[in-house]
RNA sequence: GGGGCCGUAGCUCAAUUGGUUAGAGUACCGGACUGUCGAUCCGGGGGUUGCGGGUUCAAGUCCCGUCGGCCUCGCCA
């Protein structure tokens, strides 16, 4: 090794040992006479001084010394004076007194300092990944994602799980995402498709008695990015056999706890809460709901449902529905042209308008008051629990358009009105989710979570009769309003299978041109099955109160998809095409 | 595919209503300095204002297009 100990390390117990420290000029001082340098590696910052009167030859290189140069010191570790102990850095007790000095490499003038104040744009930051990396906020996060699979390793392990891979080149199957395909030169027209899941590998997995699996596995989707998507990501992969809903939820229960501690926060009390999808959706409007504070949803329609205000009566009388939350102390905080601007926001979602109401001498102040007699505004009052100087806003739609508008903006107004601590981590569970969801565009049922999702039993008479009231042995963890994982119990009978691909507008011959080779495996004894998978991305982005996903992925890609760093993806040549038998075809301009 | 924000020195930013030679901090280069830790002080170099076109006596500024980055709706079983 080229160095002793590392720049994170040493205490006022090393005194007097002499040491190697290798590691990056982070920034160095020169005073003329002495020279200090802030010596930086993975484990942290050390500073060194040079001293000219007692080594001149390593006093005159250390002059030279430059921004993001590698070099390797050797030197005693001495106590710092009182008065110049650095409490910002571990190391601050001590410094180290060079009595030697090797440049290991230089480096170009960096484009942008890991410890610069000022971060320059992402561009500039991705393309110079490797600099970006230095800094201890992507450091740790690469730490911290470190640890979390470390973890569910162990965790799987003690509880008799096969870590097993499958396959990236598999095949297309042409729902759900987007595929990444590859082209095979062995089969001319012929294509593979990375993995958006591996999710028919591991059922294939229980139909061969492998019984527990797990994977921390890449999976691909060619979708439009946002800041929590990317096109490669990674899951932690899960498939149990001869277990029902509630124990896979209890494992998963374990490893959240154990993947908590791994990282230092406090375990959460199992079991982990459970709601029902229909109980979420009426209280928070959404299935993901962030549970750090309250602010829930309110249905007022039957306050309002004869009042003056023509949106709201005729929303009623077409089946929709009015229903609002109440932004504690929020009517001075918000002017008019922040609501407009909140009236946009909702917009977004379809929301045609955002009414409000501040709460004000014991009746509404709004706009729209005048349409609502006295009485009317006093119900509001005592329905949506109201204290003078609240903020009421309300959307009147039908649930459709208005949950997502209103789960959106308590997301945004729990945030803006800080009415929780964002170190706070709250994990639940959503179970009891529809099995179809109505597509109004195509007129036909979708699968809410795969075709390959059980039904309840007792809801399955209902596929025949009333298939939107089916509920599926599914499954969402949720984390501070994030879907943080998700999964169900399969379908391990043929004929259960034939029926919901029958609803979902797939008949036998389309079902096993797609997925033949999954229900013929179905046909030769599968057990009971069933599993999760577990965002490891978003998880690390929860758990290192990282808002962004590119910031927890070594080497990310932008919204665009590309690898600004590597310059993929890019053409390439003539004679890789011919090999492939591909000929390409660009639109013209 | 739609909406929004952004692009000026290596980097972070400024530049009044369209008006002088596009500035500052930092980084870089040279010099001074023996206890600094965002060191300090003195001096210096550094610009295709993303790119292309247009309007104008005059464009960093206005208009059109385009490239790139970010946020977002749709999309993501």
């Amino acid at each position: 090794m080229l160095r002793t100990h590392t720049c994170g390390e040493l205490t006022r117990d090393h005194e007097g040992t002499a040491v190697t420290l290798c590691g990056w000029v982070q920034n160095w001082r020169d005073h003329g006479g002495l020279v200090f340098v802030d010596l930086r590696d993975r484990y942290g910052i050390t500073q060194v001084v040079f001293n000219p009167q007692s080594h001149p030859d390593v006093h005159a290189v250390a002059r030279t010394l430059r921004s993001e140069w590698v070099i390797q010191v050797s030197g005693r570790v001495v106590l710092r004076p009182s008065d110049m102990v650095n409490p910002n850095i571990a190391t601050g007790d001590i410094e180290v007194r060079a009595d030697a000095l090797k440049i290991l490499n230089r480096s170009k003038t960096p484009p942008f300092e890991p410890s610069a104040f000022d971060l320059p744009n992402e561009e500039l930051r991705l393309k110079y990944r490797y600099i970006d990396l230095r800094r201890p906020v992507l450091r740790d996060a690469l730490v911290l994602r470190h640890k979390l699979t470390q973890a569910a390793r162990n965790y799987f392990d003690r509880h008799g799980f096969l870590e097993i891979e499958t396959p990236m080149l598999g095949r297309s199957t042409p729902e759900g995402a987007r595929d990444y395909l590859v082209p095979s030169r062995v089969h001319p027209g012929s294509f593979y498709a990375l993995p958006q899941s591996p999710q028919l590998y591991k059922q294939i997995l229980m139909v061969a008695g492998l019984d527990r699996y797990y994977q921390i596995a890449r999976c691909f989707r060619d979708e439009d990015l946002r800041a929590d998507r990317q096109p490669e990501f990674t899951q932690i992969d899960v498939e149990m056999s001869f277990v029902e809903r509630d124990d896979i939820l209890q494992i998963i229960d374990g490893l959240v706890a154990e993947m908590l501690e791994a990282v230092g926060r406090s375990a959460p009390s199992l079991p982990l809460p459970r709601y029902s999808y229909a109980e979420v959706m009426e209280r928070f409007g959404t299935d993901k709901p962030d549970m750090r504070f309250g602010m829930e949803l309110v249905d007022i329609s039957s306050i309002v449902a004869n009042c003056e205000f023509g949106v709201f009566r005729n929303t009623i009388e077409s089946g929709g529905r009015v229903r609002g939350l109440n932004a504690p102390q929020a009517a001075e905080k918000y002017s008019r042209r922040i609501i407009d601007e909140l009236t946009r926001f909702v917009g977004d979602f379809g929301a045609k308008g955002l009414a409000f109401f501040r709460v004000k001498d014991g009746a509404l102040d709004s706009p729209i008051a005048k349409f609502f007699d006295s009485e009317t505004q006093q119900a509001i009052i005592r329905t949506m629990d109201a204290r003078p100087g609240d903020l009421l806003f309300f959307v009147a739609d039908k649930d459709a358009v208005s949950s997502p508008a209103l789960a959106a903006l308590r997301n945004r107004l729990g945030r803006e009105l800080q009415l929780y601590d964002p170190n706070d981590l709250n994990v639940l569970w959503v179970i009891d989710f529809p099995l179809f969801g109505w597509n109004e565009d195509e007129r036909r049922w979708d699968a809410e979570h795969h075709p390959f999702c059980f039904p309840v039993v007792e809801d399955i008479p209902l596929l025949e009769t009333d298939p939107g009231a089916v509920r599926a042995q599914s499954y969402d963890l949720v984390c501070n309003g994030c879907e943080a994982g998700s999964g169900s119990i399969r379908i391990h009978d043929p004929e259960v299978q034939g029926k919901v691909f029958a609803l979902l507008g797939i008949d036998a011959a389309e079902a096993e041109r797609r997925f033949g080779f999954l229900l013929e495996a179905l046909r030769y004894g599968a057990p009971p099955h069933g599993g999760i998978a577990l965002g490891l991305d978003r998880w690390v982005m929860l758990l290192s109160g990282l808002t962004n996903i590119r910031d927890v992925i070594a080497f990310p890609k932008t919204q665009r998809a590309a690898d600004l760093m590597t310059g993929a993806p890019s053409p390439v040549d003539e004679r890789q095409l011919r090999e492939l038998h591909i000929r390409v075809d660009l639109p013209a301009d």
